[in-house]
DNA sequence: CATGAATGAGTCTTCATTCAT
DNA sequence: CATGAATGAAGACTCATTCAT
């Protein structure tokens, strides 16, 4: 009798949650939790304001839906660091690469917002605590370390250097301006954090 | 015949609108325009959410007012670039602690968030499309090339490379988290970036 | 010891009660009550916002004062009309020209758009609901009927034309406008309404 | 697709924009710019107080759309005088009633209101400036002559008589007090300011 | 399932009123 | 007594959320 089946509706479901998803993945990530609009989402996700409600029972419950589902891909890709190949120094920039890259960009901005601003739902800021950051530092430690005893890397606490340059790399993420000239920094000229600017 | 002279009366005047112009600076550099409430000023100021009328008309105008006396002194600033002294390295290196100070924290942290989102008041757009940011690069250049030439700095494009730099300062500045292990990279790893890493 | 004796003082406070009521009658005879800010009424008197509040308990007891005491004044106003003298419409007239004059204009328009409006505190309806405006009329008709039998007014019941006329005549007062080109209509001008125009 | 058609939901914001302007209409013409406020005209379309914003921007815009669409109106209006038939009397009469029906009451004392009142916004005061009142004026002119050669009217500066006459007019639009005795002077009674009575 | 009209709780702003001086 | 700075309750407007269609 209806002109979809049940398996046919499934798929439209989940098309479309993903669409609001994606929208709103963005638009939290630039603009934060407050500063985006229901609108603004069903806007981007090209749908009407009211649809979103169907799939997520509020903004919140989208906000914090799309901070667990990061923060367990998040989880996976901490456990594929150790697969990383290649020199300390192309190991690093790999990562780094990897964190500006445009396709993920919006997924670490999001976290990285969601982590500074204090203004997301309780529930999400929950889930974020229960995820600490140092854990992907504690990785790099012993890939920084075997670079300095290689020469590749300058000297000092591996752990201050390693804060301050990821500290810098995330700064760049969450500001993600066009910078109209030269665009963003390239990773080597950010990489002289780390080395001797020998290379 | 009043009770209070009118000097005194000025007095309190110039001194509240100076707290609430210190308090809205600080907000709005943190938060931004609209994500700043004007309950959340009255509160940092301690006033009534009321009283931020009598002072200004409108949360437009205080922001706007915030803009143009910022802009003014940022003009003035730029004037003295000019007396920097000491070598290349030693002039940026003034220069970007200058920027990464806490006294003048919020100035730049409140420019740059106007600069950067688009949300707010179209009398304080035009303002900041008045003054180009271009002519403190311009100013930097001869001193970075001296630099250059010194063998302090590292050799490219100056205009590239300080680019690139201060927009990373500028990152920082916007960022400000707090690094609870390690505080704020210091300006001598973050002029690594502009030398051989040598020194 | 104090500057001001007793006597002085209480001349002080009956000048400025006097001022303050001068000022609101004008100020709440053209703009009705709500339409009347108490900053309006200070500036008018020239005095601080903050005095009316010495002399008045709240803008509402100014008010009602103003009703309480122009009713009083307009009872025995209305005594008065006893003693007008002249033909009819010499009688009329006089009244008319009365209540147009300059001198009272803001009395009449207070206790008119008091009544016309449904927005004045609810102590001041009660005392207006106490003075019937058909007292007055009452009054008026057997000068009237005096003038129809000889042949200065119109037949027609009297008491109607005679509230069509004063209806009018209270339009105006309320209207007050000053046309530019020529001035209020003159008296005549209105009496013809109660005329045959033969005159 | 969609469960109502465009067509209908057209209808449905027609309609509801026509709810709201007529009871702001009225709201507006009885109780001036100010005075009137967003709730009023809520209770009065019969919807709540958000949803006037999202047929106008704001209660300014909503106010000077009815100005607009009123001026227009009236232009148009202007041009059917000299459609007017019948004796220089009775076109007077006509038109007179025309005003002072129901009908078109809110209209004329939405406008005379706002002409009145410096108090509404400022793009609403430039469309008025725009439309003078003398035209119609100007127009009734020549059918007053007329009437005065006729005999139907009496002597005198016709412009001045006019325009004292329809001031009158006015003010009793504005007035609109139903009395309640005898309900508005007819027109009959009105019209004996520019007749000798003799009729 | 999808739409967008409708609602109401919260923000910006005004204004009567209080109060320290 | 007189001032004007300060307050808080109410009006204008926005936005997440609901619901008839």
């Amino acid at each position: 009798m209806s002109p979809l089946n049940k398996h046919q509706l499934n798929l439209i479901r989940d098309e479309r949650r993903e669409q609001i998803k994606q929208a709103a993945l963005k638009l939290f990530a630039r603009r934060g939790y407050p500063g985006t609009k229901t609108s603004m989402i069903a806007a981007e996700a090209g749908i009407s304001e009211g649809l979103i409600f169907r799939y997520f029972k509020s903004k919140e419950e989208l906000f914090t839906t799309l901070v667990q589902e990061l923060m367990e891909e998040a989880e996976k890709e901490t456990e594929n660091l150790q697969y990383l190949s290649g020199s300390p120094y192309e190991q690093i920039k790999t990562l780094t690469q990897g964190m500006l890259d445009e396709s993920s960009k919006y997924a670490f901005m999001f976290i990285l917002r969601a982590r500074k601003t204090g203004e997301i739902p309780e529930a999400a800021a929950r889930i974020l605590e229960q995820h600490s950051v140092d854990v992907v530092l504690d990785r790099l430690i012993p890939i920084f370390v075997q670079g300095q005893q290689a020469g590749e890397f300058s000297s000092g606490d591996p752990r201050k250097l390693l804060a301050w340059y990821f500290y810098i790399i995330n700064c760049l993420i969450l500001e993600e301006v066009e910078m109209e000239e030269y665009g963003l920094p390239d990773v080597d000229f950010l990489m002289r954090l780390l080395t001797n600017g020998k290379s």
